[in-house]
DNA sequence: ATCCCTGCAAACCCTTTGCAGCGCA
DNA sequence: TGCGCTGCAAAGGGTTTGCAGGGAT
């Protein structure tokens, strides 16, 4: 999926909830849809600042909210770190950090998410959600 | 392990690095040593003060961070609330959260750990430590 | 013309820290 | 007695919020 269609996704995601597309809300959408890291909310205040949307951080932090409330962006929170923002088309997935350069890499595993369910069915448990962060070094 | 096995525990872990042992540090060992539950440095402080203990906000945190950095005490971070803290004996295990009521078991699954080892090794990487967490609820 | 939105600054929560005096070892 | 410790209060970082004016629908 390309940024701009990505953008337009959330776009309508916002507009179906009711609430409006600024000129400021615009820009941060398109920052958001197009980034290809994990940014915090000030990282994406820097980035729409840099292509001189004019919007404040309190408006990113509100756009970030109304996002995640309708589902279409995920709120990633690394051990010791402001919060991370996601895009969340696509699939599930977990983070894997480098704990040297700070570089994050999806991943999947069904296996792992079926065992997760295992022992949560074990103990009278269903999972509602998870978090599963392997904090790594490049192996020598 | 009994309370005050724990908690002698604690205070050589701190001797042994050149901490002083005060009358504070003490009291707030046995809480900590006796916390069947999860609790935050507020907590600890509230039932550490409720024990006559006379001890500040501020003297709760240093501690926690003694005993962290000794390893005797592990930090857990869960989403969207403060820190808890856990006595660190005993094996490693990750946590089972309740959305509804907020109660926290631990669990362990070494075929999970196993599958994140090889997981991380098929990318090149070790895994340092890891942070997983089933948010659950109750099955009908 | 509505209301929702915005920016600003202040407030928040949790945690850490500077300081001057206190008390273990 | 030395040096780590303590309480207090202030600072800190990330995030949220109250307010009065502005703009999307």
């Amino acid at each position: 999926m390309d940024a701009e269609t990505r953008a337009l996704g959330f776009e309508h995601a916002l507009r179906r909830a009711g609430i409006r597309i600024t000129r400021q809300r615009a820009a941060l959408l398109r920052v958001l849809a197009s980034a290809e890291d994990h940014p915090d909310a000030t990282q994406l205040f820097q980035r729409a600042t840099e292509a001189g949307a004019g919007v404040s951080l309190a408006t990113v932090y509100r756009t970030l909210s109304a996002l995640e409330a309708q589902g279409v962006v995920l709120k990633v929170e690394f051990a010791g770190e402001p919060a991370r923002f996601e895009p969340a088309d696509g699939k599930h997935h977990d983070h894997m950090i480098d704990v040297e350069t700070g570089e994050v890499t999806e991943f999947v595993s069904d296996r792992i998410e079926r065992l997760q369910a295992e022992i949560a069915a074990e103990l009278g448990y269903e999972i509602v959600r998870h978090r599963l962060e392997l904090y790594v070094r490049r192996k020598t």
